[in-house]
DNA sequence: CTTTTTGAATAATGTAACAATATTCAAATG
DNA sequence: CATTTGAATATTGTTACATTATTCAAAAAG
């Protein structure tokens, strides 16, 4: 146990790039003191992110030590992309049972996406909020409903008629 | 408009302390580059919490500056109330369909609440997952699919068979 | 006298810099 | 050949600092 030293420049030596906690880099953020905690607690451990199952499990119970068969899930960030321009609305009425939304359904609504044909859409007529299905040709549109018991509307942008965005997702409460 | 001195010395003179965003002091923490822009939101306000609208609207267009009408909503605690009980599953096949559970739905399951009669809970039998209304007496317990096309079981929890939890939400992708 | 303009004073803020720590590897040692 | 050691390098929590934002009273204008 000599104290001598132990080789000069050495190609390769040091820590490798990447080996921190999170596989990427990190940069300071000011956070207010009373948060910190928590902001800490979401971005070390996956705070919101819950295990996703998949149809076949392993024996027992599941477990959050588990390596989840099909990984974790954060609801937020599944289920919006442009929060600036998302919002909720909630359902009413059975025309678009078709579609899968019942009445008292949350609809998750985004404002970014392009409301094409065959899309499910929020829209606005004389202050009232509807769930339609937007079809259209060059020539027209329309707002079907998903139920035969219902008419279907013609559709134009007008003072008191205006598209309010793409319907994402039906969050159904049993 | 003279180009001399304005003053020496005044007391109270400056900005006052405590009139930053937050009204209270803050710290800089390191946080992956990619969580960056989700802890900035949080950070700032109401991240997670998007306007919900009733049916009913004023004139133009909804805008975040609005007070909603019925407030906002965080999905995550909206949907997950016991964070540590709570995970989810793929749903597939159509034999829920009658609850309002399609083929590819995904399903929030809290297993800390109680499965009784009437709940539609998820079983793994023989390392599958199945999604079934609960029904149960004194006497008996039968998983019940919500589609007459498809036949009801005898239940009882045995080696091959357990009770995963109660399924809360279903959320549909359009 | 009242209102408006100005810049000194001070806090807040984003980011660079730094010291301390963690990690890896090959040379040195046994 | 297995083990120990420390040089090399990345990571990390925090401090430092230059820049920006905010406030107020003196000065200027009306």
């Amino acid at each position: 146990m000599e104290m001598e030293k132990h080789g000069g420049k050495r190609m390769g030596a040091g820590r490798p790039k990447g080996t921190n906690h999170y596989g990427e880099p990190t940069q300071p953020v000011r956070i207010p003191i009373s948060k910190i905690d928590r902001v800490l607690r979401f971005v070390r451990e996956r705070e919101d992110e819950l295990p996703l199952y998949g149809h076949s499990v392993p024996a027992g119970f599941p477990s959050p030590a588990d390596d989840y068969a099909e990984g974790a899930l954060d609801l937020n960030s599944h289920l919006v992309r442009e929060p600036t321009a998302t919002f909720f609305v909630r359902a009413r009425g059975d025309s678009m049972i078709g579609a899968g939304i019942h009445d008292g359904d949350l609809l998750v609504v985004d404002r970014s996406l392009e409301a094409s044909d065959g899309k499910v859409v929020i829209v606005s007529i004389n202050g009232e909020l509807t769930v339609k299905r937007l079809r259209q040709t060059k020539q027209k549109s329309w707002l079907t409903p998903e139920n035969p018991d219902y008419p279907s509307i013609n559709f134009q942008e007008q003072d008191d008629t205006h598209l309010w965005g793409v319907v994402t997702n039906v969050i159904h409460s049993l």
